[in-house]
RNA sequence: GCCCCCAUCGUCCAGCGGCCUAGGACGCCUGCCUUUCACGCAGGUAACACGGGUUCGAAUCCCGUUGGGGGUGCCA
């Protein structure tokens, strides 16, 4: 028989890393398996049923690429259907009216005004098999009478969880660890109203350096957030994928039908996992260096774009087509490209006083060299090789080797002490004279 | 407080009783390459939380301790 999974947020306005991780196991799962992957939309809480809320969701998953074969389904639609099976509990006696103070109101039917509790049974025990976890149990007498129906006429979440993976035929429900201890709530409520328990598999929670749940107040959980960064979807997901979970070969970075084809539910560890930045970099920039030309002009555009900080009008496609070439695998995200390759674009390179300091102030000779640059690049034939031979002779005139003698005209040109291959850009993307000028005007604010 | 879960390098993942003097990746360090940075290449650093068992044999199984986390709403 074929799984049936879904993926079920509550909207919040944006797509949190976490739930996104959850989002993607539940994918792989589908894919690995021949499933199906259903998204539905937890809005049983008034404040959250705004459509607007929801969009920015369903974007991020889609440009996650995570798509989904049923939904998206909305619980704030079912609403007939939670007061029907709350209004069967009540009758049978398995859940009872309360009131505000929380005290037993007589009643086999539901009442404006009052809430409905769930009749948790005594003394017994609740177990279940869960998939990366193993046997979990919980005694019922640690459980309280829980609420499934607010007094404002509308479903509490487990109530509604409980019933909709029912009616939507869901066989195993993959979320993450936080919801461990609501498992035998939800299963006393399938079991009340005869419906099968699905298998239940709990991601271990993706955690910050404090080794605390990722939140929304101290840490970057917007997938939204990393997308306007620079990062790639492709590296997003792969880098979600290794938490939690590794290919049994080892390799790491690579694209997602492989991942598909490798990804077994049961190979998911039980340990809370960091979230570490500068691994996620590392997997980006490795995608970023493996796009084909064409394929990374298209994507970087939006930072290319009227976002960049230069005058629109003065971007030359073809010349940034060029550097593009040059400075690709340095990148570690989009975001990165307009500090690569600003200064083709600006009427002056921009002043960065670190590499200024670096290479005018305490690098050896900057005068001298700035001075026999701008000679020498004078004349000389506009070429790559040309221009490195007329530099190096400049430093060697100097007793400095081409990596210190070309830092003064680096910064002169580029603004930065780290860029693209300097006399590449010169001689691909340059003119002769605006280098020149470039020279001189460092030259006179030494 | 009570309930539940977790525990291998700084971090992520491998290891599912002998192949482990514990492997890979990120990070960090060193060297090579070199027109900066980066890439690439070659090395290096660094872990089975602790204590009891079980077993001929334990990182792997069991118990306890300690530590960490999650839950405990008329939020999801």
């Amino acid at each position: 028989m074929s799984c049936r999974v879904r993926f079920a947020p509550s909207p919040t306005g944006y797509l949190h890393v976490g739930s996104a991780r959850t989002a993607l196991f539940n994918w792989l799962h589908a894919r690995a398996t021949g499933g199906t992957y259903v998204l539905r939309i937890e809005d049983t809480d008034a404040e959250r049923n705004r459509s607007d809320l929801t969009d920015s969701l369903l974007a991020e998953l889609e440009w996650l690429g995570l798509d989904w074969d049923e939904g998206p389904y909305f619980q704030s639609e079912r609403r007939d259907r939670h007061r029907e099976v709350v209004e069967g509990l009540l009758e049978r006696g398995l859940a009872y009216l309360c009131d505000a103070d929380n005290n037993e109101v007589d009643g086999m039917s539901l009442v404006d005004g009052l809430a409905v509790r769930f009749r948790m049974p005594a003394g017994g025990t609740v177990a279940f098999d869960d998939v990366v976890r193993g046997e979990v149990s919980f005694a019922t007498d640690d459980l309280e009478d829980f609420v499934i129906w607010r007094s404002n006429g509308s479903p509490m979440f487990l109530l509604a969880n409980a019933v909709d993976d029912a009616d939507m035929g869901i066989t195993d429900a993959i979320r993450g660890e936080d919801l461990l201890s609501g498992v035998p709530k939800v299963l006393l409520l399938l079991d009340a109203i005869g419906a099968p328990r699905p298998t239940y598999a709990h991601l271990p929670l993706l955690v910050n350096e404090q080794r605390k749940k990722l939140s929304k107040r101290r840490d970057d959980v917007s997938i939204g957030d990393y997308r306007a960064r620079g990062y790639l979807p492709e590296a997003m997901v792969n880098y979600l994928a290794l938490l939690g979970w590794g290919p049994p070969d080892d390799v790491e970075v690579r694209p997602l039908d492989e991942i598909v084809d490798l990804f077994r539910i049961e190979d998911v560890n039980k340990a809370a996992a960091f979230f570490d930045l500068k691994k996620l970099e590392h997997v980006n920039a490795t995608h970023l260096r493996a796009l084909a030309h064409d394929e990374f002009l298209e994507r970087v555009a939006p930072w290319v774009g009227d976002e960049a900080p230069w005058p629109a009008e003065r971007f030359d496609p073809d010349r940034f087509s060029t550097m593009v070439g040059l400075v690709q695998e340095k990148l570690r995200t989009l975001g990165d490209t307009p500090r690569f390759v600003d200064f083709l674009f600006l009427d002056d390179p921009v002043d960065d006083p670190d590499s200024w300091e670096k290479a005018m102030v305490k690098g050896p000779s900057a005068a001298e060299m700035l001075d026999g640059a701008a000679t020498v690049l004078a004349d000389c034939p506009w070429e790559t090789e040309a221009l490195l031979a007329a530099v190096s002779e400049v430093g060697e005139g100097l007793g400095l080797k081409l990596g210190k003698a070309q830092a003064p005209i680096r910064v002169a040109v580029t603004g930065r002490t780290v860029g693209p291959p300097l006399f590449e850009a010169m001689a691909e993307c340059m003119e002769r004279d605006e280098v020149l000028r470039r020279i001189a005007r460092a030259r006179a604010r030494l």
